[in-house]
DNA sequence: AATTCTTTATTGTCAGACATATGACCGGGA
DNA sequence: TCCCGGTCATATGTCTGACAATAAAGAATT
């Protein structure tokens, strides 16, 4: 069966368009093998270039993946979190940096979300992710960190937080928004007494959600929100003078 | 220059990383023009449909847009928040019809998300966004509407309430959170009773923030969460069935 | 000066070929 | 019989060279 193709030029992409219908509709399964690059070609009447740009295109989506060998060819992949993350993460990434995209207004998206899963973080939270927590704690109080390791360290211990929602697509949303925004906190450079004052409020967030109290941890939250949009100012300032020239 | 390539295989995908990070640390500016594709090729050592692959993946997440002629090339492209969006809308949609996600997880994660951005909306709402979220109610009321219309009907209120925040990057993620969700809603069949008490719940909710009120839009927030869950539960029990099939 | 034609640079596509990887198949030996 | 190795078929990955389509810039003409 030959598919039609729209004469106006970008064959590529109408390839790709029809076969990322065909994985969505769940026409084609996951796991299920796509046709040989030839056969697409005789298929859609192009050369097999142009269906391979098309297969580079779905691939870059991981809506493939391909295998070289006597029974490769391209599969359909099921989507996984990890995957799914990533790309939200980078897409994110250029949102912010591309944008002009303010500190205070990422900051302000990123605490929103986070909050938002507080109520449930408050209910489900396991012994194993406050052990989480308490460890990125400690991690963060030990001497000679490098501020990129502060800064990884309180994107694991959010991370950790997150998860204790228990809600998976909670999760990818909101670890996606915070692990987005580690470039601009990278920018940030902690003094010890910053430092002492993060770890403090994290220890009494932890805490909080170990207690199941909700208020006090929405609270600390906030506290931590307003210590951070603080210590961002000067970054707001360099990133106003860079649009501005 | 020459850029060296890693000799394990996948030459495209080496190419269009290097490229990416070119753009993401903005090495090459927005709108900036890529060399040729034979000036790559001839950069990278390899053939250019080598390079027009690893350029069609980098096409295929919006990173570029290519454009023929004498001066043509591949232009940086900056990514705009509608671009990103549909982005995020077909990962998300993605990743819940492959990965056996239940609708109370999705529907838990979506508002959880929303009532994120309650106390910010009560804050910021204009005469504008009330306006968007009343002409919205009016239409679901309308007779003879379809599902599918009142469906969409409800995303464009919830993506008004969204934007009612007033925080750019929060309305991305939630909108596109709330839009992922449709092919969910649509398999709802809404009755004449459940359309009215929605509605109702829609119009308490857009004068509770007209007033500002905080606790009132919440709780009006949590009923209409905890009513949809409950129309979804022959959906629910219907996905259950095709997971176990 | 305005319009039209030509040139030129660039992407889009094609055809055929070779390189490489890898599972399947088959034959021989313990 | 079972295991092992070689061979082969098939598929992706890449290269070469070419032509078509397009759009802007410059040259020629009216």
């Amino acid at each position: 069966m030959k598919t039609k193709l729209d004469s106006a030029g970008d064959y590529s992409k109408q390839i790709a368009q029809t076969i990322r219908e065909a994985i969505i509709s769940g026409d084609l399964p996951v796991d299920g093998r796509l046709p040989s690059e030839g056969d697409l070609a005789a298929r859609f009447n192009v050369s097999r270039p142009t269906v391979r740009e098309a297969l580079k295109r779905l691939a870059a989506q991981n809506l493939i993946r391909t295998q070289r060998g006597a029974t490769g060819g391209a599969f359909v992949n099921r989507l996984s979190f990890e995957d799914a993350q990533e790309h939200m993460v980078t897409t994110a990434t250029l949102l912010l940096s591309m944008n002009t995209v303010d500190f205070e207004t990422a900051l302000e998206a990123r605490f929103a979300l986070e909050r938002a899963c507080l109520p449930l973080a408050c209910q489900r939270r396991t012994p194993s992710h406050l052990a989480a927590m308490r460890a990125e704690i400690a991690r963060q109080g030990t001497d000679g960190l490098s501020d990129e390791d502060f800064c990884a360290s309180d994107v694991a211990f959010h991370r950790a937080l997150v998860e204790a929602a228990g809600n998976p697509v909670l999760s990818w949303h909101i670890a996606g928004a915070v692990e987005a925004m580690q470039p601009l906190m990278n920018m940030i450079t902690y003094t010890a007494r910053s430092r002492a004052q993060i770890i403090a409020l994290h220890a009494d967030l932890t805490e909080a959600l170990a207690a199941g109290a909700l208020p006090q941890a929405q609270a600390t939250l906030d506290a931590l929100a307003a210590y951070t949009l603080e210590l961002g100012g000067e970054i707001r300032a360099r990133r106003a003078a860079k649009i501005a020239r």
